[in-house]
DNA sequence: GAAAACTTTTTACAAATGTTAAAATCCTAC
DNA sequence: GTAGGATTTTAACATTTGTAAAAAGTTTTC
């Protein structure tokens, strides 16, 4: 069974109905390495869940591609222009390996948001992780070189670091893949 | 009267109930220019609300200072780490002029989440706000330099440009005074 | 297993930004 | 209105990072 469920009561428990309900909306698709999940530039207001596989939302800017950040196995991701605020989205999201996503639509969750108190904590949860993980993000790059950033890199994604490309990791960390080699190579 | 409940009741709207309950809760003081509204490194979880003035989170690195965000008139703000996680906060945050800022204790927030699905709605709605305006800026961190970054800073924040020096601003954009200086004087 | 395609490293040079210090300007308190 | 303090600008030089192109290394495909 998906651990979509299991995820989301650790997050934050659910009343029974609650789960009775979520399980008949959700829906799980397969995806190939390089297979695009949803588009920059269009409204998509799914919540997505990585059941297996490793995703990452990225976007084009004067023609460098960047890389938000990457989620993995049991992570949840959205677009978030798209999700909060009914914007096209301001990235793609796409996999770098072949992927299992499960996805609930938009309509549903609102609707389970006001049906059940217990969801609406969950999503209250859920968004506050996500304020907290980018606030978090944003701190870094303000004051750190490429070089720190590159650490804190491999702190927090090291793991993940043989199925990310030099490429890939460059854009994350917004610089150059030659300066990102020349980081490497340093030391 | 107080201008916090009119900008929660419109972000989303509360039962009458949780309104009398939130009332009696919510609790405001003036700061003085310069004066601390909570400490980096201690756990503060209250929200705050800015009925009139001007405040900044900031935090130290390697002896400079930078800065987060500026707060203004009809403003939300917390200390994320401790709102969120219960941690000791990741930046102070100031007065940049005398404030008169509302509060509500944490304690109280999840209650009043707890009790009234209303306001649960609201907590929803307000972290998504934060969480929304944090990735916002982490976009324009990643692939701006200073100069375009500046533009930036001028089109969201150029009303408040009077009332935020050369040094806060040069700390909210991640840069040198100087590199600063230079770009203002350059066109 | 060889060719093609892709990824990573290296080189050389240019542009952006940091650092330090001094000069100029602006503000404030008396 | 002036002295002293704070803020902003300018200058000179060092460091970091970007860009373009070539070389080296890996992976994929037939």
């Amino acid at each position: 069974m998906s651990e979509f469920i299991n995820k989301l009561n650790l997050i934050s428990p659910l009343a029974d109905d609650a789960i009775v309900e979520l399980l008949q909306c959700i829906q799980t698709t397969t995806y190939e390495k390089g297979e695009l999940i949803h588009t920059e530039g269009k409204v998509n207001k799914n919540l997505f869940f990585v059941e297996s596989g490793l995703v990452k939302h990225f976007y084009y800017h004067d023609g460098n591609q960047y890389v938000f950040r990457f989620f993995e196995e049991n992570d949840f991701f959205i677009a978030t222009d798209s999700f909060f605020n009914d914007l096209p989205a301001g990235y793609s999201t796409t996999a770098l390996e072949k992927s299992v996503i499960t996805h609930l639509e938009y309509d549903d969750f609102e609707r389970l948001c006001q049906k059940y108190h217990s969801f609406e904590s969950f999503a209250r949860k859920f968004v506050s992780i996500v304020a907290y993980t980018a606030i978090s993000n944003l701190k870094g790059l303000l004051y750190l070189d490429a070089t720190a950033r590159y650490a804190k890199f491999i702190k927090e994604y090291g793991h993940l670091q043989q199925r990310i490309s030099l490429g890939d990791t460059a854009g994350f960390l917004g610089i150059s893949q030659v300066q990102l080699s020349r980081i490497r190579s340093k030391k």
